[in-house]
RNA sequence: GGGCGGUUAGCUCAGUUGGUUAGAGCGCAUGCUUGACAUGCAUGAGGCCAGAGGUUCAAGUCCUCUACCGCCCA
């Protein structure tokens, strides 16, 4: 498109986003300017480079609205950086999610009559590799969709061989260090998904179960059977697990059981002796006082177990069945288990009581069935050390989280948090890089083919074994920031975009994500990830609800784009949201924010509309000539200066709600509302110079432009669309989106933006003053002003435009308040700060006159009321001598100018 | 049980290091085919900033307690 086009009226007199927004996108990528290195790269790799690696979605997905969210907000910062000349990268990526993968990818296999296993492990990774194809498709598109300047030169998926390779070797390194081990210990298990899962992802729900209390016999000392008579009641939510029973524990200072303290037990049906133990961990108050101890399937047995050397016997296998452990119920499931277990016991008079009990049950967060805690030998991290080092950073500085709250919460995590479980019985994702021998050596290797021997024994590779399993997910993300720029390789990326700058993420991925990349990421590459965590909140529904697909109440941001536009729906995401705050959206804020791109749009058409005649089409932008403007031209200009200082300021400190709420009002309100108006008149004023009216029109062309340039993060593509066509500079490039960001340096004109703010007042005040007596909008009245001699030229420069904006015609000036005052009568007051007028209605109306009469009164009454306010202040001695001078200069002159208003109005009232 | 956040206009939310006149959008009321825009324009109404106490010359803002709502961790 011809950049000044002859006039405006071109453009169609609605925005629409559909027809313009496809093309912009295409424009981009075309100029090659979302990579840093690109053709259409304007970075300056003087300055500090700007890298988002972007929190990969998972694959088997598609964007939700907090998708949409982030990557706005992700891509508002990379678009500010870059256009602040910046090299910036905003690095996309994907994440395989191997338990959420497995989970989608099994149900449509069981709607084909396939199972994972009926398929094999081989096969199964071909379908997975197959289905992941396509959704990442879908994905992709729909970032470019939200306008996401994302460099997919350089795309990385978790699954990758970058990635691959980075898993291996930060592996091959923990184990060598002695921070990644393998051990027998306790774990979640999913009886669903026949994995084990994290601490994380086990979610613990209120349920109403039954607490059991049932009696083991003891055993007499001097034959070792049990004793009919004599027993120990015990209390339990889950009485299969005492197929698993190793001890039964009470308090040591319960006076109840210290008699029985080192006497042993009978576990029934198993017919095992166990003893009874005295530790500090048992709750007196809890059921019996007794509980019965299950190492292995419990975490405080656990803990108690190791306490005391206790055995721990596994009695579950992977689908949750009881084992080979369990006597006669050996192959039942669990509850059947349990089921059968209390009937046995019901019939021996074992079973003293069952109550209702509401406790809390840890579910899968994925299939949500009942998770188990249970023994198994998997790989763990030895958390310690890393997240100490982790906390060292944020307490540091080196990294900051935004909003600051988070840090109570980050170190709380970090210093409860138990050693990681890495194994996973899962097959989509990265192979465990261990190999066993047969005589149980393990060898980790970062060969992708395995190593050539056992590294103890030297037994052959053919007699190796690779361990089954893979890597939770997380621990693949967890070298995001580092793995996705060639990590554990120097490369050039890797030297000049790491550490990165910002890892922008909603809270509720802290810990899951953000502390194990800072952990590694700390430990692996000696510096921490990222400078910043800048954690976003949750989007809700209108109510306040979470969105979610099964409640329904989820957004669908590709249908609102098609509706609003992506503008829109970017500008109604960061309006309004404050760091770390949930918001939520509504059809009437997608509205609002689509009528704002509308309004821009519209003040666009008319400011290309308006370029006066002796300036030809195409002409190369100038910049408005100072001496030719008038006031309100200074007035804009020096609004829009305040503008970029306000706006900087705000994307600073991260408030990307308040920049934009910023440029809306500054557009709105201030652009549109007054400048444009005020500029309307100059521009339509045959009295003036041409050279005047050009200035007047390079002014309106200029405050645009920096306006676009400040919006264009948040609202990239309208922004885009306007400002190629708007007159240029030699020296600017092709597309806004390399343009230079203002800078606010350009200099505010105080004494412009005092007058014309009078001035403005002065004509708000008139028209209240003729909306309150009820007075036709479209007639014109005579209006006599008074202004102070300061005002006087400023007033002569605006007089058409004051004229016009308050229907005052003829407008007379007095040079004299009194003879204003004096010639009130049957006429409207008005009284604009320093600045008073009349409004002389064409014909004398007793009722209009009663409504003015009213008006003064109301005003005079809140003028009285803080004008006492301000007196009692400056009365105060403690005020005057303790408070900033300053302050108190400032107060003294707002009482001044108040009484002085209290005075006038007084007069009026006569 | 521990921690964090919220409570500001009818609704949804902003509110800088404390500075005296607390803002916006939507909604509401009244009026307007104003040659950019009715996705608009003009004017207006509407707030003891949850409650109590404290610090301070000065508190929506800082401290303590209370109530209710929400989230996180046990």
């Amino acid at each position: 498109m011809a950049s000044g086009d002859p006039d405006g009226m071109d453009l169609a007199k609605a925005y629409r986003p559909g027809e313009v927004e496809q093309a912009v996108f295409q424009s981009w990528l075309d100029a090659d300017v979302f990579n840093p290195d690109g053709a259409g790269s304007r970075a300056d790799w003087s300055k500090p480079p700007f890298t988002i690696i972007q929190p990969p979605p998972n694959v088997t997905g598609s964007l939700h609205l907090g998708h949409a969210q982030r990557s706005t907000v992700e891509d508002l910062m990379t678009r500010h950086a870059r256009m602040q000349g910046r090299p910036a990268l905003f690095l996309p990526g994907l994440d395989h999610a191997s338990i959420a993968a497995q989970y989608v990818l099994d149900k449509l296999l069981a709607a084909k009559g396939e199972t994972r296993q009926s398929l094999g492990r081989e096969k199964y990774l071909e379908a997975m590799w197959e289905f992941v194809r396509t959704t990442r498709e879908t994905i992709l598109s729909q970032q470019r969709r939200v306008g996401a300047s994302l460099d997919m030169s350089r795309l990385r998926f978790t699954m990758d061989d970058f990635s691959a390779r980075a898993v291996r070797e930060a592996f091959t390194r923990l184990y060598r260090e002695g921070l990644a081990y393998r051990t027998e210990a306790l774990i979640h298990w999913c009886p669903g998904c026949r994995t084990s899962v994290s601490d994380l992802e086990v979610i613990p729900k209120e349920t109403t179960g039954s607490l059991w209390t049932m009696r083991y016999h003891l055993i007499v000392e001097a034959t070792g059977a049990p004793d009919p008579d004599a027993s120990i009641a015990v209390a339990t939510t889950r009485p299969e697990t005492l197929l698993g029973d190793t001890a039964v524990a009470v308090n040591p200072d319960d006076p109840r059981y210290t008699a029985l303290v080192g006497r042993k037990a009978m576990i029934p049906f198993v017919n095992r002796v166990v003893p009874i133990i005295a530790d500090a961990v048992v709750e007196m108050a809890f059921g019996t006082g007794a509980v019965k101890i299950t190492p292995a399937h419990d975490q405080d047995d656990y803990d108690t177990g190791k306490r005391h050397g206790l055995p721990m016997i596994n009695v579950l296998d992977d689908a949750a069945r009881i084992n080979e452990n369990g006597a006669e119920f050996v192959g039942l499931d669990r509850y059947e288990a349990r089921r059968q277990i209390v009937a046995a016991l019901e019939a021996r008079g074992d079973i003293d009581s069952i109550k209702p009990h509401e406790m809390l049950i840890g579910r899968c967060q994925r299939s949500d069935d009942v998770v188990e805690p249970r023994l198994k030998t998997q790989w763990f991290i030895k958390v310690a050390p890393l997240a100490a080092a982790a906390m060292e950073a944020t307490r540091s500085g080196k990294t900051q989280i935004i909003p600051e709250r988070f840090v109570k919460v980050w170190e709380h995590w970090l210093t409860e948090m138990r050693d990681w479980n890495v194994s996973r019985q899962l097959w989509w994702g990265h192979r465990i890089p261990a190999w066993y021998c047969p005589d149980g050596h393990t060898t980790v290797t970062i060969d992708p083919e395995g190593p050539k021997s056992c590294e103890i024994c030297a037994c052959p590779a053919a007699e190796l074994r690779q361990d089954d399993d893979i890597f939770d997910t997380w621990f693949s993300s967890g070298l995001w920031p580092f793995s996705t720029l060639g990590w554990p390789d120097k490369t050039h990326d890797f030297e000049r975009f790491y550490p990165t700058s910002v890892m922008e993420t909603a809270y509720d991925i802290i810990f899951f994500w953000v502390a194990r990349m800072m952990m590694l990421g700390i430990h692996l590459t000696g510096q921490a990830p990222f400078h910043t965590i800048s954690l976003s909140g949750l989007i809700r529904d209108p109510y306040g609800q979470k969105m979610s697909k099964t409640k329904g109440n989820s957004v669908d941001p590709l249908v609102t784009i098609d509706e609003v536009g992506a503008d829109a729906l970017r500008f109604a995401l960061v309006n309004g949201a404050a760091p770390g705050n949930d918001s939520r959206l509504s059809p009437e804020k997608l509205e609002n924010s689509r009528n704002f791109a509308n309004k821009l749009w519209n003040v666009a058409r008319f400011v290309l509309g308006a370029r006066p005649g002796s300036i030809p089409a195409g002409a190369p932008r100038v910049m408005p000539d100072r001496d030719r403007m008038g006031p309100a031209d200074r007035w804009i200009l020096s609004r829009a200066a305040a503008t970029v200082t306000a706006v900087d300021r705000a994307m600073e400190t991260y408030s990307f709600g308040d920049a934009s709420q910023l440029l809306y009002e500054a557009i709105w309100s201030e652009y549109c509302d007054w400048g444009v108006e005020l500029a309307k008149i100059r521009l339509a004023d045959e009295r003036l110079t041409p050279a005047e009216r050009e200035a007047t029109w390079w002014t309106l062309v200029e405050a645009l432009d920096t306006y676009l340039r400040l919006l264009h993060p948040i609202m990239p593509f309208i922004t885009e669309v306007i400002w190629e066509r708007l007159p240029h500079a030699a020296e600017d490039p092709a597309l806004l989106i390399v343009a230079d960001w203002p800078t606010s340096g350009a200099a505010t004109d105080s004494t412009a933006e005092l007058e014309v703010a009078a001035l403005i007042d002065l004509v708000r005040a008139v028209r209240n003053a003729r909306a309150e007596a009820r007075i036709e909008p479209a007639a014109w009245l005579p209006v006599d002003v008074y202004v102070p001699d300061s005002l006087g030229p400023t007033f002569e420069a605006l007089r058409p435009a004051i004229e016009r904006l308050a229907r005052a015609r003829p407008l007379g000036r007095e040079s004299d308040v009194e003879a204003i005052r004096r010639g009130v009568a049957g006429g409207l007051s008005v009284i604009a700060g320093e600045v008073e007028a009349v409004v002389r209605p064409a014909a004398r109306d007793e009722a209009q006159d009663g409504r003015d009469r009213a008006r003064l009164e109301r005003e005079l009454a809140e003028a009285q009321a803080l004008l006492a306010a301000a007196t009692a202040r400056l009365a105060n001695e403690a005020f005057t001598s303790k408070a900033p001078p300053a302050v108190v200069a400032a107060a003294q002159a707002r009482a001044t100018e108040l009484q002085e208003l209290v005075d006038r109005l007084v007069q009026r009232l006569g």
